[in-house]
DNA sequence: CATATGTCCTGAGAGC
DNA sequence: TGCTCTCAGGACATAT
């Protein structure tokens, strides 16, 4: 489920290790599962990759981009269970993609890893047009952490949908998950089920502040881990913000909040939400 | 155009 | 104990 934050964490744990090193090769590791998205072939990676350097490593929404000296990019998403790695893996069954670096004095490590059990993550190796075109504006919004209550306002005002979708919706607004809509919609003091476009001006300035505070926060416990023990970071080590969840997955406990209500779980367009019915009322239509 | 639903994938856990 | 079934939710394709 790597969601902005946790694909901020890998970004800021490969970084030092791998930015500004020359690539020596990409290596597909032999795998029994089902091979995962990768593009172009790996022989064509190969050819446009040689003698890059990594120059800069940052984050689009939830994609991991490894900007190459060449102009081209590597685009990682991980989806749900993928993972970037410069140390140890949960496995070495699940071994997707290996870039293999010149060494370095300088660097203790050689080899970065995306690992992803099961493989719904995909690689893309784009040239600059493509990177335009996957980047851009008609395919990913503003970045959660970037976005202004001016801007919430425009991107909500145009929906029916509930907040809670369209809060997952990366074209409104690009970074937020399943896991952290519910987070946000709580500390926000909004109900999921409102139709985006019914926000009154204060829950949308509520909304504007609770975004960049609940993310920022998982930033800094580097994510979530949640029960199946999936999400790590670049070090194989589990993330620590699960046990700040107010609601997610805390179905039937007493509201943390209000202290009232208790964590209901319901289902909109096929996904979880969490959210305490008390002090994230649903206001009367109109 | 907006909105809703189906699809992919693996392994954990439930239930019998 | 071992089988079958359901579920988790990223992004995108397709349908309405």
């Amino acid at each position: 489920m790597p969601e902005l934050p946790e694909v901020e964490t890998m970004v800021r744990g490969i970084r030092p290790h791998i930015e500004g090193r020359r690539i020596r090769e990409v290596r597909v590791p032999p795998c029994r599962c089902r091979p995962l998205l990768i593009e172009p072939r790996p022989k064509t990676i190969a050819r446009r990759v040689a003698g890059a350097t990594v120059d800069r490593i940052w984050r689009r929404a939830k994609r991991v981009v490894l900007s190459l000296s060449t102009g081209d990019a590597f685009a990682v998403e991980p989806r749900m269970t993928g993972l970037m790695l410069v140390d140890e893996a949960p496995d070495d069954s699940h071994l997707r993609l290996e870039w293999v670096f010149e060494p370095s004095p300088q660097h203790e490590v050689n080899s970065l890893w995306f690992w992803d059990r099961r493989g719904l993550g995909t690689i893309r190796l784009l040239t600059p047009e493509e990177q335009a075109v996957v980047f851009g504006p008609d395919r990913l919004g503003t970045d959660a952490l970037e976005m202004t209550e001016t801007e919430w306002r425009e991107v909500l005002s145009s929906t029916r949908t509930a907040i809670k979708v369209a809060l997952l919706n990366q074209k409104r607004v690009a970074g937020i998950g399943n896991l952290y809509a519910s987070e946000i919609l709580h500390l926000s003091r909004i109900s999921p089920e409102v139709p985006a476009q019914e926000l009154s001006r204060k829950q949308i300035s509520r909304l504007a502040n609770a975004v960049p505070a609940i993310l920022n926060e998982a930033i800094r416990y580097e994510g979530s881990t949640l029960g199946d023990g999936t999400y790590r970071n670049a070090l194989n080590e589990t993330g620590g913000y699960q046990n700040a969840h107010m609601v997610y997955a805390r179905e039937g406990e007493l509201c943390p909040t209000c202290r009232r209500g208790t964590i209901v779980r319901i289902v909109q367009a096929q996904r979880s939400t969490f959210f305490c019915r008390v002090c994230q009322r649903k206001p009367r239509s109109k």
